[in-house]
Parts: C-alpha cells; sequence; structure tokens
DNA sequence: ACGCGCAGTGAATCATCCC
DNA sequence: CGGGATGATTCACTGCGCG
C-alpha cells in the first residue's frame, strides 16, 4: 500500500478515507501539500537533527562538515538547512486547523535554528518542554555534560490561537493534584518497545518512547483528534494515536520504516472509550446564569447573600441582579466593587444561610446543572 | 568609579589594570570594543529575553503579578531583536580568547532566536543546559504547563576550540561520583540572597542565584581565570567570580544597579581552595506521579483498583485519572471522595490485585522511583 | 522557643462566549 | 468583527505576627 501514489493520481482533491489513518510516502513537503488546509488537530515532528539530509537535500556528511573550518562554508550548510525547516514548517502550518497547536522535537544541533525559524513563520511558542531522560547515553569522552535532555517546543498556529486543546485538569489530576510543569522524565526507548531489523538491530535510530507521545496526546488532543507526523520513522505517533484512540496521518519516505510502522500499528488495540474519558474542569461545564437559580425556585428574589465572613450582604432581586447599598448588578460586578477588586467570581463570592451555615452559591449551581442534564438541555 | 569614562578617555588600549574586576559603565558593545581582543576567558551573558507581554496577570487571589516590562526589555521587532543579538554576541567573540567559552541565558522566548544566531556567528554549541527551578511561579490561568525552566546555551568560541576548560573529574566528583548531567536543579534567587532597594523591593527583576554561576564557574573556569558579564545587573557574576577565586569584568548601563553590584561585591570575601568543592545544587526528593506508573508501563489504563476491603472499586483512565461511578480525579480527590473524607492519600488507601492478594499501588511507586532516582528526579 | 496561620511573591508571551 | 459580560485560575517558599 502506497497512499502517497494514490494522492499523486487523483486530481480531485483527497477524500479523507484516502489519508486518514495511513502513512504518506514520499517527501513530506510534497505529501503536505496534497492534504487539505485546515484539517489536522495537532502535529509532532521530529524532524533530522543535523544536515544529513537524504534524498534531495544531499550536503557533505557530517566528518566533512567537522573538516571545514570555513566559515561561509558552514553558514552554507546552515541555510539548507534553515531553508528545509522552513519548508515543511510552512507546508505543515498551512494543514493545520487555527486552533491546531504543533509538537517538534529536537537537541541542541537544531532545535535553536527550528525555533526561530518557528517564530518567524507566525507560530505563537505556548511552552518549550525538557524531556529528561533517566537513562542517557554517558559523555565519554568526558569533554562536556552528559547530554541528557531533549528540547520540544509547542506551539500554536497563530498568536491568537486561543481555542487550542491543552487538558490542563486532567494533566493536574494525574500529577498528585499539581499543574504539570515543563521538564518531563522518562526513558529512552529501548527494550521490547524498541524495533529491531532482521538483525537483531535497531530499526530506527531515533525511536522516541511511546509514554513520551502519550504525554503529548492526553495534554493537547481530544480522543478523535487527528495528529499528524511528517517525519514519521518507525511510527511511535501512530501508534500511541491509535491506542488513545486519535486518528493518525504519518509522512515516511523510507518504505522499510513504513513495512514495520505499518506492522506495529496494526498490532495496537485501542483503549476502550471509558478509560478515554479525559477528565475536564469547570471550563468545561455549561453556563448557568444566576437568573436560572431564581427561575427554578433555587433561589427567591429578596434573599440576602454574604461573602465568607459576612463583612458584606447584598439582596437579591427578581431581574437576576444583586444590590448593596445603591449598586447593583450581576453577581461578579457587585463582588468585585466591594472588595475593590477588578473582578471577582460572584459564585464562589456570595454565600447563603442554609441550617446556620453560610454555603456558596456555586452549590445551587451545582443543583441547576443536575436539573439541567436531567431535562436533556 | 566609572570606568567607562576612563577607557573612553584613553588614546592608548587600556592596560588590564584599568577594567579587571571593575564594572565598565555604558552599552555592551561599546564597552566591548574598547576591550582588548581575545583577553577573557568566559563570558556569562543574561540579555533581554524579550517578552512580549500583553496586559496585566492576576493570581487567583486578584493580585498582580509584577511583570517584567522594562524598557530595556523592549523591542520593536524580532528584526531589531535579532540585529540587537548579532551585535553583542559578535563584539562578545572578539575579546573572548580562542579557546574560551560562553554561557548565554534566556527562555524561549529568545533562546532559540540568540541560539541560530550563536551558530551563524561561527560559535560552537557544546552543550545546552536546562536550570530546573524548584520553585518556580505557577501558571495561574491554567492554560499552559507551568513554566519550570530556562535554558543555557554553552558554546566555544570556534569549532576547533579544543582547549577550554571543563573540570570534569571535580563536577563527576561533586555528584556523587556520576558524570555532570544537562540538567541542573536550582532554586530561584529569593530571600536574603535577593538584592532589595530603599522600599524593601526587588533591586533586579531577573536576579540569577548565585548557586547558578557557581556550578558555571567551577565547571568551566579555572581560579584566576576571567569572567565577563555584559549584562551585569545586580552583580551576581561579580560576587561568585570574587569567591571563587576568579576575575571579572561587568557591563552595565544603570548606575543603580552598577551601585549596588559595586557594594554587593565588596563584602564578598574569597573562599579558600578547600571550600570551592562543596557547591552542590539542591536534590529535590524524587516525586512521583501516579500518571508515571502508566508511563512507565507499571499501571495499565482501564486497570481496576480498590481499598483495602474492597468495598469500593475505581478504574484508572488513560489520563492517569481514577474514576469511581460517574467521578473521576485525582487517586487522591476519589480516594476521599468515596470515604466522605476531605482528604485521602491515595499512595496507601488505593490497591491493586497481584496472585489472589490485594497490594497497595504504593508498592508500585516504590519501584517506579527506583528507575527515577537516577535521574535526581 | 516553637508552631501555626496569613500575607506576599517570583523573567508570564496565561480566555471565551455572545451579540 | 469589536466590545461587553462572564467567571476560571496557583506552587514553593519567605517573613511576620500571634499564641
Amino acid at each position: 500500500m502506497s497512499a502517497v501514489r494514490l494522492l499523486d493520481e487523483l486530481s480531485h482533491a483527497p477524500q479523507q478515507s484516502e489519508w486518514l489513518d495511513t502513512i504518506l510516502k514520499g517527501d513530506c513537503v510534497a505529501a503536505l501539500d496534497r492534504l487539505p488546509e485546515k484539517s489536522i488537530d495537532v502535529i509532532f515532528a521530529d524532524p533530522p537533527y543535523n544536515l544529513q539530509l537524504d534524498g534531495d537535500l544531499h550536503r557533505p556528511d557530517q566528518s566533512k562538515v567537522d573538516a571545514v573550518d570555513d566559515d561561509w562554508d558552514q553558514f552554507a550548510s546552515f541555510e539548507v538547512y534553515d531553508a528545509f525547516t522552513r519548508a515543511w514548517l510552512l507546508a505543515a502550518r498551512r494543514v493545520l486547523k487555527p486552533n491546531g497547536t504543533i509538537w517538534v522535537i529536537g537537541s541542541y544541533h537544531n532545535i535553536f535554528r527550528v525555533g526561530a525559524k518557528m517564530q518567524d513563520l507566525g507560530y505563537w511558542i505556548l511552552n518549550d518542554v525538557v524531556w529528561r531522560k533517566t537513562n542517557p547515553m554517558p559523555n565519554f569522552r568526558g569533554r562536556r555534560f552528559q547530554n541528557a535532555h531533549e528540547t520540544m517546543i509547542w506551539a500554536s498556529r497563530d498568536q491568537k490561537g486561543k481555542g487550542y486543546t491543552f487538558n490542563y485538569e486532567a494533566l493536574k489530576a494525574s500529577n498528585d493534584d499539581i499543574q504539570m510543569r515543563s521538564d518531563w522524565l522518562f526513558p529512552i526507548c529501548t527494550g521490547a518497545e524498541r524495533l529491531k531489523n532482521e538483525n537483531g538491530d535497531k530499526l530506527h535510530p531515533t525511536q522516541k518512547p511511546e509514554a513520551l507521545l502519550a504525554r503529548i496526546m492526553m495534554a493537547s488532543t481530544k480522543p478523535g483528534d487527528i495528529v499528524l507526523d511528517p517525519f514519521f520513522g518507525s511510527g511511535t505517533t501512530g501508534a500511541v494515536a491509535k491506542r488513545l484512540g486519535r486518528h493518525f496521518v504519518g509522512i515516511e519516505r523510507e518504505q522499510a520504516y513504513i513495512d514495520a510502522a505499518n506492522e506495529r500499528i496494526d498490532a495496537v488495540r485501542p483503549l476502550d472509550g471509558a478509560a478515554l474519558t479525559v477528565l475536564t474542569g469547570k471550563r468545561a461545564e455549561p453556563r448557568v446564569a444566576f437568573v436560572s437559580l431564581i427561575d427554578t425556585g433555587l433561589m427567591l428574589p429578596g434573599a440576602t447573600l454574604y461573602d465568607a465572613r459576612k463583612r458584606w450582604a447584598a439582596r437579591v432581586r427578581a431581574d437576576g441582579t444583586v444590590a448593596v447599598g445603591d449598586s447593583a448588578g450581576s453577581i461578579h460586578k457587585i463582588g468585585a466593587q466591594v472588595q475593590g477588586l477588578d473582578a471577582c467570581n460572584g459564585w464562589t463570592f456570595w454565600h447563603y444561610e442554609r441550617s446556620g451555615g453560610l454555603t456558596p452559591i456555586d452549590e445551587l449551581r451545582r443543583i441547576a446543572r443536575l436539573g439541567m442534564e436531567r431535562a436533556g438541555a
């Protein structure tokens, strides 16, 4: 199966069924250009780290670069890498949805050039995330620090791309209720997870651990999202996407990697839906207007609200506003005003008296939501 | 004392005695241009990060974050910032000895541009080193990962600059006889170490911890070496250099910072040689998050957890939360909820089935911790 | 002396919906 | 599209006052 040939042969724009959950064979820019624009939720890219670009971009191999002592020649090599980087980042940006995000992983050899180019092209960096390796290769010559991490850049398509997916609450809950940091600790890919060729040697030189991709997808995608990997290699992105109930699109040039990745992905069993449910917070809850508490009888006009320490009292009015002295307005506005603040969450600030104690009106909102669910609202 | 005026007035090349262990006042490029070429062993540079902040940021308690909005961090565009970066990196390279090295610290806002420019100018990157903060500022809005690290680039002047100083053995000896890694753990600069102005507020918005500079100098300088800092600020580089028996050269524009730094450095007493080896970074106790059990395959999504008496059962989800009925959350939150308590240690409350019996998941944490300790989690 | 509670703070690119 | 309304959100540590 060589899906990219299929795409090339088509005169019409390819249908999603022709590229979804598929490895496209060929150059990543050419393949990206055949995909519809704004069709991808998240991109994970593990681009070549050095100037040794196989195929179209023939350059001196590493030993030759080492021998070069002319600054201009070195600069020329960087220029080629920069042009390559610009081309695929541009093509990737076209297929990304407006609220999509991209992850790029690299080392100090290339990540600075990649990051600068991403900024130049309009990507908006959200975080750089460090993958700390529990078992990095030692520095054998003792001339540098042990290179014990790699760097990932997480960016949205646009500066205004505010609607990107970030499963903050789930990450926090999975991390002892402390928000997830920008430094992650994972072992490198070894053992049974590492794909081997017929000689028993590693199939791919830079196979990434599935746990790393799982963290990325659990953080920045929803079930059913489409994750594209333009440097698919041994197919870690596809294997993890399938397991986690996400769709994938892979782009890869070498048939040997494509074959191994297809076999690997075929063997993956997806998790069932219940195990894939992502914890969401208040943000995802349906909005409840304060006035609807009055509409449903949970709150009566004329009732009195207090802050937690009973320093202020507000009177509930039939129109869903509250009044303190001469001022009236929303629970938020008045809450902010009495405290002399710019903003206030009235739902948690104001309380009502119940059996002698004070209860936040947020409790009434919770009850109202239950009623809405039962009504199928 | 204003040494830069002295240098400007001289027709002859300034003598070392006229700039060594001195703060030069003025623009960093102009000051660097007045120094003799190939005279500096190591440069530490903490340039403006070019933060592009949009509006105020408030903590959840509505207090306002004191942002870095100083004039010196304002640049009209990436082009302007790149030109600034190129200019000072070029001037810095001229004064660096052929076997000298340079450290530059930054965040994702600027470090990629700086790193790419360093490569363009012929610097040869030896490592990128991550400063992991033990106590970073949280992400208050829950829209990104907590920005918990900064990045340093360590580079030699030239690709062939093989004779640079790297105290491999000393670092290894100070690190429990394990090679020093590229990720370092230090607290941010607070408390008594943080310089205050007459109002009791922080004098400088970005004062770096002395421990960080000490690690840098212990790694890449010898006693008696000359360390130059073109963005001297509150003078951390000078204070640490003097304490460790190195010479410093500072360049700074603002007189208030120069005065404070001079006073600070005057108060420093140099250590004798024997005391110089004890400066190791603080190690955090290895924290194991529940999600890392899933990451390492010790726990599978979809698995069932029980309390010790099997009164409750919880389902493990791929996002690292657990679910009982309609409720989901962290192992601690859900453990507390089923018992009707305010708090619960999920590690000891929840168990998994193994060979017929129930074992606390804390046992899995113990196993996971073994794999993480080597990396100084 | 010691513990506890409360306030303060650190290089921050920190919203989304509805009309 | 802009503007107004809604209302979601914090970790580690220091220092001070009080009991």
